[in-house]
DNA sequence: CGCCTTTGACCTGCGC
DNA sequence: GCGCAGGTCAAAGGCG
């Protein structure tokens, strides 16, 4: 969180992306704390039944500077996969343990052409079957039709989950700050 | 053959 | 000024 180190080896990574240090490290500190509301309701959410998952998709917008806003969105899926496939094809690019959480986060980087959406995907301490995905970011593209991946986990969720089958727009909406569904799923697999 | 995952190292920012 | 924590890149290996 507070470290944003993107400014100095990445520049090229900069040069493509709008976004400025001076929105980063603006907004930080609401998102800090924003993420660690949500990892407390990981920790609220608990579920008896191994194969239930319920989302919680949280919106978060930063309006505070007009250029760009990367939207920010934090997905809290209760799952035993960390690896959610949301239509995207994702690289994975890193994974760091964090202090205070024994899980490591993981970094993924969408691979489309000119897309530089982030997410990072991280479990709850307090639920291990709490997984906080946070998307940065957003897509210039479409969905990338029926991949042929191994893990279609998320295939069979975008089929039945109402959220995940409209797709989350998210970038789209800038009437919206902070916008919260819950949803619930039988089973994942 | 192409794509993705994994792991280590490096860099930056912040706090003390 | 030093140390800690977080974030990203690059190279190698594995799998489909």
């Amino acid at each position: 969180m507070g470290s944003q180190g993107n400014i100095g080896k990445h520049r090229k990574d900069l040069e493509s992306s709008q976004a400025t240090p001076e929105q980063l490290s603006g907004s930080s500190d609401t998102d800090e704390v924003d993420g660690a509301e949500t990892r407390e309701d990981a920790g609220d959410n608990d579920e008896p039944e191994p194969k239930r998952i319920s989302r919680e998709i949280r919106v978060t917008e930063q309006a505070s500077h007009r250029a760009v806003a990367e939207p920010r969105i934090i997905v809290q899926t209760t799952s035993e996969v960390d690896l959610l496939d949301d239509g995207y094809r994702w690289r994975k690019y890193g994974q760091k343990v964090v202090k205070g959480n024994p899980y490591p986060r993981s970094y993924y980087k969408c691979t489309f052409l000119g897309c530089n959406v982030r997410k990072h995907v991280e479990r709850a301490a307090t639920d291990p079957k709490a997984v906080i995905t946070t998307y940065e970011g957003k897509h210039n593209h479409d969905v990338p039709v029926a991949k042929s991946s191994s893990h279609n986990t998320a295939n069979q969720l975008r089929s039945q989950n109402p959220v995940v089958n409209n797709r989350i727009d998210f970038g789209n909406n800038d009437q919206q700050p902070v916008a919260l569904l819950r949803l619930k799923k039988e089973e994942i697999t």
